[in-house]
RNA sequence: GGCGCCAUAGUCUAUCGGUUAGGACGCCGCCCUUUCAAGGCGGAGAGACGGGUUCAACUCCCGUUGGCGCUACCA
């Protein structure tokens, strides 16, 4: 099967897992995945990957829905909107999961581990130390079968892990890059099912690609030393696998993976700046396909067009901000003024917001001119705070620093982002420093609203949200020389 | 450390053995202009390094270096 002629109806989909905001990368891959389907008439879809109990939030869930929904993107299929191959969510399918697991165990494919995580620890510490490869011992690959379900049965807490050849090679046609060739040697024996009963991603993944008939994966690069476990389980199930393709990972401008502690990442942060869906999934296209000489603002239906997965290149892009910038400008300028004003309503100005900034400011201001100066922060992206900008506080550097750090890191740690948990989260950091909040405070303001007269800070931030937040976070301790990794380390609860 | 992926200007990229190495962002300059933008025009700026193969290498091969990813009962 080549990518163009396919020979079923072509599927694909975008699988993100709900543990945080809704990342620029997941548009990226939800985008390619997208224009091919619609290039080949087929379907495209959204599964929820939802198998960390541990990390997994319905929040994350929504953002992340509300999120590409903004983009513009529509899916066919999902949680959301239904399809004849639900449940989409990975948490309502383990009972399908178990079945399959069940079966990789009757015919030998797969073996219960009974290992503590504390024997695990011990063998890679002793594997680290020996300099050779961390991998799955095969310890309980000896324990009988009729020992090994008595264990189970007697509610032994055990995972499943998959059976891997001792030698051979295997390889991973991966649509772009070609032929790449891994060792099973180098292959672990991967954990299946873990010990809350959920399948690990490698399992649900190849179940419900198959069963939802998935003709091409196209995700993440980081998925590419994984794919040979992949096509592997469908080998032992005796299914036939999809394409894949592994797109690069976008990064910082210091060619890292794009994360959110040197870059804002979050889809939303992207909205909160005025944004617009249509250059941002441009500039997203840009990275995808090669733009024509001079041409390069296009449509989602024209990257769809000229879409060709073996031409994507393989270096991971920078993700160019100065780029999407004029894009976006372009975008702007070029609309029609009434719809200009109809998104910029749509974007800050709706009647709730507007009448809960107008409440809050209202005590504050003297005339009507008063107004817009007062809120204008509110409607600003970046602020033009400055180490001059903190002298009002009357702290010392360092203690402005860690104030701005500490509130960073406790909001991040947070699932909601209201009143009520910034509130929370800032007076403790009034209490870990042992500042009175009343002074604490002004910092945030400064660094939240660029100057200690503003409105009330907690419901400045909500109505900023928590991308725009962060941002300004980095920004004011940059400003004041950002954070050594020694202070990291120190100051990290 | 092991395995894998990648390597053209600051950034995104074109080139699929023979080009003055093209375009876009950014930067600089000029023009337009009541300012600032926008717009127009122009400019500086690139094949990581070392070996091969070939009449010819950015392009193919090998090595080095560098970047990135994976190395979890996370995805």
């Amino acid at each position: 099967m080549t990518s163009d002629s396919p020979a079923r109806r072509v599927r694909t989909r975008v699988a993100p897992s709900p543990t945080g905001d809704p990342h620029v990368g997941t548009a990226y891959v939800a985008l390619v995945n997208y224009c091919f389907a619609r290039k080949h008439g087929g379907d495209f879809m959204l599964r929820i990957e939802d198998t960390d109990q541990a990390r997994s939030t319905p929040e994350s869930e929504r953002s992340i829905l509300a999120a590409l929904r903004w983009t513009g993107l529509s899916w066919d299929e999902g949680p959301d909107v239904g399809g004849p191959h639900g449940p989409y969510r990975q948490s309502e399918r383990s009972a399908i999961y178990a079945r399959y697991s069940d079966e990789l165990l009757e015919n030998g494919h797969a073996f219960r581990c009974f290992c503590t995580p504390e024997r695990l620890d011990a063998m890679r510490a002793a594997q680290r130390a020996a300099k050779v490869p961390q991998k799955y011992d095969g310890h309980c690959l000896t324990v009988p079968p009729e020992e090994s379900a008595r264990r189970a049965a007697s509610g032994e807490s055990f995972v499943v892990r998959m059976k891997v050849p001792s030698d051979g090679t295997i390889v991973v046609n991966d649509v772009s890059r070609g032929a790449i060739e891994f060792s099973f040697a180098d292959v672990d024996m991967q954990v299946l099912m873990k010990s809350d009963g959920l399948p690990t991603y490698h399992l649900a993944n190849v179940v419900d690609d198959h069963l939802m008939e998935i003709t091409h994966v196209i995700r993440g690069e980081e998925w590419v030393s994984s794919a040979p476990k992949h096509l592997l389980l469908y080998q032992y199930f005796g299914w036939e696998p999809p394409a894949l393709m592994h797109l690069p990972l976008l990064r910082n401008p210091d060619k890292s993976k794009l994360s959110k502690r040197k870059n804002p990442t979050g889809i939303l942060f992207y909205e909160r700046m005025g944004y617009l869906p249509e250059a941002l999934l441009n500039f997203l296209g840009l990275l995808l396909a090669p733009a024509q000489e001079g041409h390069e603002i296009f449509s989602v239906a024209e990257l769809t067009q000229r879409l060709d997965l073996a031409k994507i290149s393989h270096g991971g892009p920078v993700f160019d901000v100065a780029k999407l910038d004029w894009l976006n400008g372009q975008y702007l300028r070029t609309i029609p003024a009434e719809d200009l004003i109809a998104r910029t309503q749509r974007w800050g100005f709706d009647r709730d917001r507007i009448r809960r900034i107008a409440e809050l400011a209202q005590s504050r201001v003297e005339r009507l001119s008063d107004l817009i100066p007062t809120v204008a922060y509110l409607f600003a992206g970046r602020l033009p705070v400055t180490k001059a900008s903190f002298a009002a506080t009357k702290l010392d550097d360092e203690a402005i620093r860690k104030a701005l750090a500490l509130a960073m890191w406790g909001l991040d740690a947070e699932r909601a982002f209201d009143v009520a948990t910034i509130e929370r989260v800032l007076k403790g950091v009034g209490e870990a420093l042992g500042l009175k909040f009343r002074d604490l405070s002004r910092v945030y303001y400064v660094a939240m609203a660029g100057s200690t007269t503003a409105l009330p800070l907690f419901d400045s931030m909500e109505l900023l949200g928590r991308d725009l937040c962060r941002e300004r976070f980095r920004l004011a301790l940059d400003a004041l020389g950002g954070v050594s990794a020694k202070e990291q380390k120190e100051w990290s609860p």
